[in-house]
DNA sequence: GGCGTAGTTGTTCAAGCGTATAATAACATC
DNA sequence: GATGTTATTATACGCTTGAACAACTACGCC
């Protein structure tokens, strides 16, 4: 009986496959789809190899959910240009591909329903979460300040919050029932929503139609 | 070997007590928390009788789904009043408790995670979806038309969609977050925002410090 | 007050789960 | 090219799962 030849991969690279392979099964089948075996199938390996890496299940789907947040938040906190690039730059990003997609609200979705069940995911959920506000209210802060308005704290804590929910909340929809709008369409909402919001243009050049 | 004793519910009370189990064990641990025996256990019957009122696992997750929904929507639907109050009203309920609280947040997402897959609960969330967007946007139409505007068609879509945004992504900010906020905060957040939004003031009594 | 029905129980089954561990083969090193 | 290390496979174990089904009993009915 022949055992089934294999290719030896370095640390970094398997773990990532394996992350990967994990993301796929959620994805596809959910939490619950995402089985150990399911899992090594998708990575094109057995089973027990997943241990190796990883000291059990839960490891492995906490490292999992820390890559679904980097790659929700991470291109949106890198934003570079004057300020007032930085913040339409920051909105755009957020509501058109990669970010906003079926499949990255079904696995936020997905670990989401468990963050507040399992304490280990809500403290993995409160480090991404706290680091994509606090980058959006000192956005804010450096565009107010460039337009010449006194940056309140007060008010910008308040309009932190109220354009944060606007963006996740066209997030969602967005992911949600793609079919019904176009891309443009929701970046389009949302910069005119928020600079009525601010009370201020963000200059979108020639988004708004 | 005595049985134990059991008493004999009508059909509606045995099925209702049996979604409510599954909603608990899904607030609790998720879908994958939700298996027929912790149900059965939890409605104090046993794991066979699930079956008897149900086709199968699918069919009970389906109408737990449609309870969520109708929970999370219902209130929101039935305003009463002239257009400005039941605009504010629809936005004060779905800021606060019962709707906005964290097990309400724990069933929506394990759902939500599953619709991109699952074409039967795909199906039960359009059709929740899109009432709950239709009542807003009517609501939206006759405040403008109350106060004087052209309930411009365009404008009421656009409009529909932000405000439908921000009162999602500011749900799930006050779900996740809870401590982080006053119940009051995010009203208060809510409706200053819809006010600027829209471009006319919705008159909260008192509601905003 | 006995009977029939069907709501409910208890048990069983195959499949699949996460985990553990021994055997094996790929690769680095010399 | 032999050797040592360890990434990887293969197999096994104990447990839980959704489902099926026969037996039992509560309760409406006449």
């Amino acid at each position: 009986m022949s055992r089934r030849t294999f290719h030896r991969a370095p640390e970094g690279e398997r773990r990532h496959d394996l992350i990967e392979a994990t993301l796929d099964c959620i994805a596809e089948s959910g939490l619950q789809g995402a089985t150990v075996r399911q899992i090594a199938i998708r990575a094109g390996v057995t089973a027990g190899l997943i241990r190796h890496y990883f000291a059990s299940k839960e490891h492995i789907l906490q490292e999992a959910y820390r890559v679904v947040i980097a790659r929700l938040t991470e291109k949106a906190e890198r934003v570079t240009g004057d300020p007032e690039e930085r913040l339409r730059s920051f909105i755009v990003i957020n509501l058109t591909e990669p970010v906003a997609n079926s499949r990255s609200l079904s696995l936020w979705a997905s670990f989401i329903s468990r963050v507040s069940v399992d304490p280990q995911l809500a403290a993995i959920h409160r480090e991404g979460y706290l680091g994509f506000r606090n980058a959006l209210e000192s956005l804010l802060a450096d565009f107010l300040q460039a337009k010449g308005q006194e940056a309140d704290p007060a008010r910008c804590r308040a309009l932190a919050i109220a354009i944060n929910g606007l963006l996740d909340g066209l997030w969602l929809e967005g992911c949600l029932a793609g079919e019904l709008f176009e891309e443009r369409e929701l970046v389009s909402i949302a910069l005119t929503s928020i600079e009525a919001l601010i009370g201020l243009p963000i200059g979108a050049p020639a988004t708004t139609q």
